[in-house]
DNA sequence: ATGCATTGTGCACACGATTACACAAACGAC
DNA sequence: GTCGTTTGTGTAATCGTGTGCACAATGCAT
């Protein structure tokens, strides 16, 4: 307990202090080794006096394994990422994997911040964001075994996913706002043209159809609050929509501030505004939003066992279909 | 680009391919190291068609360095760290260095989650959270040269670390506050009794001081709505009082719902509320909150200078101190 | 032509662990 | 007492790079 030493005492040297090789001090650090249980004690005391831990940088090296998982995400403060996020490293830390965050904001770059991640030989590979193409994914990290990804299904071998479906809680929600009486449908993507967008404006665009409706008017902005005010403001304005789907929850209480505030318009008798992710702030009293909300648990839950099944070398590809559920709140 | 060999080539196996013996290969992804362009040139080809890039792991062994971050954080969701977080990520991203998230939610683990991480030789250690002790985080990670750290001073020969000042900001809102006829203050801590919990309400509890006043009440959340919604409810119900400081500003939205919703009062006139940190949230339009506000690119760049000083292997530990300044909304 | 500095490359070892193999000791069965 | 099995430990190779040292080749000045 001197925390003085500066440099970090290696196995062969506690091997010598301890009057044994250094073979027999990896066989205390490994539970089911033949190793005699006082031969052990003895080595886990003399490593607790001298604050030895097994470097873990030599040990991927010789096991092939890293125990590292790259999370590639949009942001992290976006909320509507953030909440599975959050819950995916509690869940990788329970298994003793650490979580390597590749946060691909600009395009330029995220093919090489991919490249050096795969470079740390990373055991998973967890795609949340919806900017980086999957097959950019394989064709970097094929070395690492299959890849657990999300979202987007790719005809792969390698690739397991998790699939999306919102088809019924959509046609709730706009069967609600067609009671109602809105005429005039907009959709406010999230991003310009990714796949999971395009999936979930399908969602809509489908029930609308079913009663012979589609959308009037289509703006684009970038998953954050300001983005979703300003569009809202030209969609209320110029195209005279009456009900706003959008790509999130944070743009949707965008749009709901854009219409009360520059247009004094009121959620749901003027207009309807619908989120998507059903993120916690949406639930909040000053929000109360109506969204097409995912079962984040279920989620993530369905992402640790793809974890699992690699983990395990189940060989092959697998998938899951969750199903998403409609939220109600005093927006629509 | 076959992009279907299972296994990564080494830099033996291309040094056979391109002619050369494998120490060349390394010198081919050295920048200054002394070999022939034609060569470098050659190597860099041969490895482009086979997909090589040298292992991070092996080179981290051999160079005892990783260029690995670790983050210790309280949460990743909570929107009053998760700005910086995403800021952080990117500088280290430039930098071509590689964070560790360390996801601290309860104490049982704590310790032995920032063991683990340490066991992976990083370079760095960033301590976002106020509930992981500087000794503990310095006592783990001691190896690793000195540790970077924030908020809290430690006089310890191996810590750098960043201070707050808003005592000025504070006097400043108070002063507001008490001229706009309010008499009885409560102070909303974010955890039950942290270091940075402390300092900001001291920085409070000294404006009021000087004017004679002092915090009637004192409440405990765990920074989130929920907690600012129900101890608000509390503190306005039972103790009657008309201001309310908040540890951050994720509360002090909470705690304004509940007093709109609850007991039906409004801000500024019935009661007044007060977040900290300045998140982007607390600008929007339905929020709108009063909040001692810290710059957070300033204060990212104070971290990534003091983690360059770290690289550069400047000796001694070193302070940055930044000044936190009032951000006016209609709460206060 | 000789001497010396510079450049380019290979050999071999180090980094710190894991693990197949070998071997000694202990043990039980007959 | 002998053989076979189990148990515990050491030896040495291995994982994939980086790099000090040695050495050949080249360039340049005299």
């Amino acid at each position: 307990m001197s925390g003085m030493s500066r440099r970090r005492i290696t196995s062969k040297e506690l091997a010598k202090l301890a009057g044994v090789s250094s073979a027999t001090i990896s066989r205390a650090f490994s539970p089911d080794s033949r190793i005699g249980s006082a031969t052990r004690d003895r080595i886990l005391a003399v490593a607790r006096e001298h604050g030895y831990q097994p470097n873990a940088i030599a040990r991927s090296l010789n096991n092939q394994r890293s125990r590292l998982v790259a999370l590639v995400v949009n942001a992290i403060g976006n909320p509507c990422e953030a909440e599975e996020q959050q819950l995916l490293v509690h869940r990788l830390q329970a298994r003793q994997l650490l979580p390597i965050i590749l946060c691909c904001a600009d395009h330029s770059d995220r093919l090489q911040l991919m490249r050096l991640a795969s470079t740390y030989q990373v055991d998973h590979v967890v795609v949340f964001s919806d900017m980086v193409s999957m097959q950019d994914a394989v064709d970097i990290f094929h070395t690492t075994k299959p890849i657990i990804v999300s979202f987007e299904p790719l005809d792969n071998e390698s690739v397991s996913s998790i699939r999306i479906d919102g088809a019924e809680a959509a046609d709730e929600i706009i069967d609600k706002i067609v009671r109602d009486g809105k005429k005039r449908f907009a959709y406010l993507s999230g991003t310009n043209s990714s796949w999971i967008d395009k999936l979930r404006r399908k969602w809509f665009a489908d029930a609308l159809a079913k009663r012979g409706l589609s959308f009037e008017a289509q703006a684009f902005g970038d998953y954050s609050y300001d983005s979703g005010f300003k569009e809202a403001v030209l969609l209320l304005h110029r195209d005279k929509v009456d009900a706003i789907i959008c790509g999130n929850d944070v743009m949707a209480i965008g749009a709901r501030d854009a219409a009360r505030r520059v247009l004094g318009k009121n959620t749901p008798d003027d207009i309807a505004i619908v989120g998507q992710d059903g993120i916690a702030m949406a639930a909040w009293d000053c929000n109360d939003l109506t969204t097409l909300s995912l079962d984040h648990v279920a989620f993530i839950d369905a992402v640790v066992e793809l974890i699992e099944r690699h983990d395990a070398e189940i060989e092959g590809p697998h998938s899951i279909t969750l199903t998403c559920t409609a939220r109600w709140g005093s927006t629509a």
